[in-house]
DNA sequence: CTGCCTGCAAACTCTTTGCACGAAT
DNA sequence: ATTCGTGCAAAGAGTTTGCAGGCAG
C-alpha cells in the first residue's frame, strides 16, 4: 500500500502482460499513487509532466485502462462527461459514491452490502455480476440549516 | 400509461411550464413512447423524424431534458459515452441497471431497498440523498455454459 | 535488432450553442 | 405582435487514433 510495493506491483502486471516499463508509465503510475483525492485524466497528465515533463495526454490516456484493469485505480464515472480516477488501494472492498450536488465533491463510503444486492439482482436474469456500484447524488445538510457547506475548502 | 394520456401530461407539463406545444416536442414525444427498449438520443431522432422528418438534432437534444425533468422519461448513463433513455412508466418505483457485458443489453429491475441503503450511506456524511442508482456488470450464465446467449437478437 | 511505445496532431463521438428565421400564443 | 422554439452548422469537451521516430527487451 506504500508507493514502492504498489509500484513493484505495477512493474510486475506490466512484465506479466509482456507490456515495456517505461519512464512515462512509471511517472503517471507515481502521478497517480501520490494523490489522495479523485483526479481526472487532465489532472493526471498536470502531476504526471512535473515529474516527467515527457508524458504526453496520449501516453496517460493509453495507460490508464492499463490501471484499471489492473485494479491499481478505481474509475468512476458520476456522469458529468469526464471520468475520475482514484488509487485503489483495497481493491475488494464495495464502495458506493455519494457525490454532493452542493459542493461537487465526490465522497466515497464502504457498502458491503451492495455485493449482496447485486448478486440478488442478477441472479433473477441469469447473469453473474462482475462488479456493481452505488451512486447517490445528496445535498449538504449543513449548507441547507446553516447557509455554508462546512467540506468545501 | 397509454399514449394518449401520457401524452395529455406532457401537454399539460408544457402548459404548465410555460413551454410551447410544438409538432416537433410532439413527435418527439410520440417516438420516444412507441419505444418499448432502451434508445440513445440518436436513435431518437431517428425515431422522431419518422414521424415529423422536419425534427433536428438540436431539438431532440433540447427536449430530451424537458422529458426527463418532467420524469417522463428516464435516464440511464452506463459510462460508455452515450446516455440511453427509456420512458418512465412508474416514476416512483427505484430502479436498478444490469449491463450485460457479453450481449451489451441493459437489463432494469425493480430495487426497492435502494432508497434506504442511499439514506444510509448519505447520512454517514451528513447528506441528504436526491437520487441513487445501483449499477451492475454482469456476464451471462447461458453464453457461459453454452456458449450462445439467448438474450441475443 | 525487433517491435512495442511514444509524442504530435488530427480525428472522432456525443452534446451544446449562436444565429436568424418561423411558428405558438 | 411578441417571444419562444427551430434548423443549421459550427463549436466544445473529452477521448481515441494514425503516423513516423525512439527506446526497452
Amino acid at each position: 500500500m506504500s508507493i514502492p510495493s504498489a509500484r513493484e506491483t505495477f512493474r510486475k502486471f506490466l512484465a506479466q502482460k509482456g507490456l515495456r516499463v517505461t519512464s512515462q508509465r512509471l511517472a503517471i503510475f507515481d502521478a497517480a499513487f501520490a494523490r489522495t483525492e479523485h483526479f481526472t485524466a487532465e489532472q493526471l497528465l498536470d502531476y504526471a509532466r512535473s515529474i516527467d515533463d515527457s508524458v504526453s495526454r496520449a501516453t496517460v490516456y493509453r495507460t490508464l485502462p492499463i490501471m484499471t484493469k489492473s485494479a491499481l485505480l478505481r474509475e468512476i464515472d458520476i456522469g458529468s462527461g469526464e471520468k475520475f480516477y482514484m488509487p485503489n488501494s483495497a481493491p475488494n472492498i464495495q464502495i458506493a459514491q455519494v457525490v454532493c450536488i452542493d459542493c461537487d465533491r465526490i465522497f466515497e463510503i464502504s457498502a458491503p452490502f451492495m455485493e449482496w444486492y447485486g448478486s440478488t439482482v442478477s441472479s433473477k436474469l441469469g447473469l453473474s455480476p462482475v462488479s456493481q456500484r452505488l451512486q447517490v447524488s445528496a445535498r449538504c445538510n449543513t449548507l441547507r440549516d446553516t447557509g455554508s457547506c462546512p467540506k468545501r475548502a
